[in-house]
DNA sequence: AATGAATGAGTATTCATTCAT
DNA sequence: AATGAATGAATACTCATTCAT
């Protein structure tokens, strides 16, 4: 289910690093995520890759080239490949319904911010201030993943399982709902006593019937 | 309609501010929001008011201090008193149904975005690094805005008009997809073409058809 | 026996100074005593004398004339009146011997030092830094004092009361000694157990053997 | 005779200080003996030193270690084995009377004070203001120092060449007498026109008469 | 006489980055 | 490849002092 994401060794040592890299890769990961980008030194990512402060910059020339190091394999790798894979699925009738496919979805998204937690996290909080930060992710997203996706809502359409409405609209919801569900749980109370199947239901309920319209009782 | 929302001046004037002060918030905005808290420089905020550096930290003990004087009173003044009024509207039957609460709040709170973007930038980039932030948001959503929320779903839940789920499931769904709407609407893709009225619309009844459940068409 | 000594109040009565001006003498003795001169900010000063940081500068035109107005005063009016007075009763035989001499002397020194230790304490450690100080402090001393004392030994060494060395050297002696018991008491460890009595005879008494000479048991 | 004094050199190169190093410490010491500690920047320092400011800072990591680095070894290396070597001296008869004794420490002091001038000059004038300072005076020279000075006043107490008083009492004496001569000679008036083999002659004659007691002429 | 806002030079310290080894 | 000493600009913040009120 979850065999196309990978693990965050295998983004790392996906290119080769040496044992150093990865120490400083990790080590950059934490602290990006505890306290952002800026506030975060080199020499403090050194201390805790333990390696000296020269090594970082022998491997990545700026500290913004180590925050690209980090962040872009994440969108190019990972983002992508979901939708591809996932869309076919859908066209080859593996989803008969827009029901399979959000719970596939869902389940796919909370396997990687799972294992991805602290990467996603500086992606989503420093894309903000980095433009070339925001041009990769319009690239992959905005071109890749909803030009599928609106392939996907099309067909649905078709199918008469959602309403007709532009499908930036119908993304906007899912995507909301699905994220909205995602980062409450995940990021902004991981602590909480979660009722994960029932809540995962529940999400994919609402999207269901306020993509179904008000002829949703009908089916 | 927005009457109990006040304009970042107001924000400002409201407790006793000179001149130099208030020209040092205003550059301390901008700047957060456009670059972030901790890559923003007090000497730049200084340059940018057109004050000496010195005057910022004759009125701000830190820099930290700085970014409190900016985000809490946004939390204290203006996120708590719309839902107690509105709250009240709901109870003494000015929103029959559900439909016309949601699309009183999304516009109101869309009046308030529109006015304090840039504030809002910088809380919801701010909150993940500084606890101080987390639990004075905890304390004025968390406490009084969701306690009073809850009250609200139960009274349409009596009225049939939201189906039987957790409260906090309800708010979840409708913050999410409210949010999620302003969200892409003003801070992702502000430069995009909207067609507000029409998006509201689909945002309003995604919301209503996701919460009526399957027996939405009975109404 | 210390009717020529003046209280902290006095010294600072002296000249006619305002409540808050007393307030800014004292707080800063305390302070400069404490964390020496240039350790203590004027701010500082201030806040401890309750008064605005623009009062300090309308009585001291900066920070030095501050130290100035402590620690002059202290050197114009006490060193000099004691040894004046006190020489006028040895050469009117009012001290028949070294030791009575000796004994007076380090009461009265005991007494000041008690009465002005904070002050003291400013004089020494601010006196290598501060030329004028120096200036101030041989003008003092080397001119009205130890002129004065000169004589004094003069008297003594006529009278074989005291052996037949250079009066500086003699002056330097009786300093180290009156002086290293003092700072050693009142200075460096105040905290110790000190039976009084017992250490100022030994004291008065090495001096008085130190300077008979080998002739001591003689008399 | 002052073979185990060494040269700042020495002090400085008994660890492996690098040449950068060494500039630091030198125009470090230069600068506080001159105008003390908290008056001495570090920018100031390092212009002295032909360093970066930062070169300083990552040597030393504040400027109060800076102040440790310079003093503590002093304390350390010098104050202590001096005594040790001459007490055993002493016990071994070396040294037949308190007078060869004295002579031979205060000639070895005062080596010690002509090559340590600056630093025994800022050790005297920050230890008021660092506790810890306090605290390692205290150790060096109380414990270990003061504890065999003392086995020493009672081997002379014994032979009947120190009269009959606490060892506290004698120590005081000395070192009063020691030091207050060669802090007139060589920090408070270094310039005046001194006869140093009078004047010490003439110091260890009080020193010796002081402590003989009445029955000095005895001897 | 007293205030306290305002200043701009200065503070100790940290920063990302370079470079000789 | 890796180090860590060295840098100089930048950092948040403090300073003594001025000045309009």
């Amino acid at each position: 289910m979850s065999d196309h994401d990978l693990k965050i060794d295998e983004l790392i040592d996906g290119e080769d690093l040496t044992e150093k890299q990865r120490k400083i890769i990790i080590s950059a990961i934490e602290s990006f995520a505890e306290k952002g980008f800026s506030a975060t030194s080199t020499s403090e990512i050194a201390k805790k890759a333990g390696v000296a402060e020269g090594t970082i910059f022998r491997h990545y020339k700026t500290k913004k080239d180590l925050l690209l190091a980090i962040v872009a394999p994440m969108m190019a790798k990972f983002v992508a490949p979901f939708f591809i894979k996932d869309l076919k699925k859908v066209l080859d009738q593996d989803y008969e319904n827009v029901e399979d496919f959000l719970r596939a979805m869902l389940e796919n998204r909370r396997e990687f911010l799972i294992k991805n937690l602290a990467t996603v996290k500086i992606l989503v909080q420093e894309i903000p201030f980095h433009p070339e930060l925001k041009d990769l992710f319009k690239e992959h997203i905005a071109l890749k993943v909803y030009a599928l996706f609106e392939k996907l809502v099309e067909h649905y359409q078709e199918k008469d399982q959602i309403i007709q409405i532009p499908a930036y609209s119908v993304f906007r919801m899912i995507f909301s709902s699905i994220f909205g569900y995602l980062i409450a749980r995940y990021m902004i109370m991981p602590e909480a006593d979660w009722d994960d199947e029932a809540e995962t239901e529940r999400t994919i309920q609402f999207i269901m019937h306020g993509l179904a319209g008000p002829n949703s009782s009908k089916k």
